[in-house]
DNA sequence: CTGATTGCAAAGTCTTTGCATACGA
DNA sequence: TCGTATGCAAAGACTTTGCAATCAG
């Protein structure tokens, strides 16, 4: 099942109307492959129907607090929100030019599970950050 | 050597002066062992030599742009900043009460010094956060 | 002496809140 | 119909910038 759908439902079951905004937001980010922000998604839907900024703001809140996506933050000061999918990944962050390269990696996965297992604390998620430079900044 | 000795060393080779503002902060964040937000170093100073608002952001870049301390970023919204020592440590971050918790883990460590070898991209630094709830506020 | 450094206050971003209107069920 | 959802504008929180006074070398 795509993962708007779940989103829908689940916010349904949680006693949400489907709005306008809110099914906006839903579809845009059930399309996307890696992290967005806020002002972001704002121009995104800036050519289909219009969404206020405060509308967007209140959409991800919810959605974070229903576990369907995730926050990001990747050290530039502004919040990134992604779709929470059983195969996560994480971010490669490029300082010279601010953009974001996904990637996988199973090792890392199986060492923060063992971590987590260890910790006197409940973990429910995890963030990996790489920061450096993408291949284009670095020549350049 | 300690950090903040190392730290005033690098800054005068840079051609920075040894002001007021830089030493008190310096030395503040030498003798931390978590990260700590701009605001709550303003607060930490306001007992001994007052620094303004803006001098903790101004030294807190140039120690970034020197490498002597790393910004952190757990997802709510606040930079926090701590010195980049040899054997660096991740956070335990609680959504309930924000307390910072600090931990060290080698295999974590190796998994992410293999993937940055492995990616088309000159990584030099990363973050790792996990996200949950503390033993006090799983409880309450 | 001379230019770097500092603090204050103002300006900027990103995010949240208040409130009246519009809309979904 | 009734309460939720929405957009706008105002308020907030954190960070950066402009500028005159001060200080380090």
């Amino acid at each position: 099942m795509a993962w708007s759908e779940h989103a829908f439902e689940q916010l349904t079951a949680a006693g949400h109307r489907r709005g306008g905004a809110r099914e906006a937001v839903v579809e845009l980010l059930g399309g996307q492959s890696c992290a967005l922000s806020a002002l972001e998604i704002e121009d995104a839907l800036r050519g289909g129907r219009r969404v206020g900024r405060a509308s967007v703001y209140r959409v991800l809140d919810e959605l974070v607090a229903l576990d369907l996506i995730s926050r990001v933050d990747v050290g530039d000061g502004v919040a990134r929100y992604e779709p929470q999918r059983s195969h996560h990944h994480h971010h490669l962050v490029c300082d010279g030019c601010g953009r974001l390269t996904p990637f996988q990696d199973d090792a890392l996965e199986q060492a923060i599970r063992r971590l987590a297992d260890r910790v006197a604390f409940a973990v429910s998620d995890h963030d990996v950050t790489l920061h450096g430079s993408c291949e284009h900044c670095s020549t350049g």
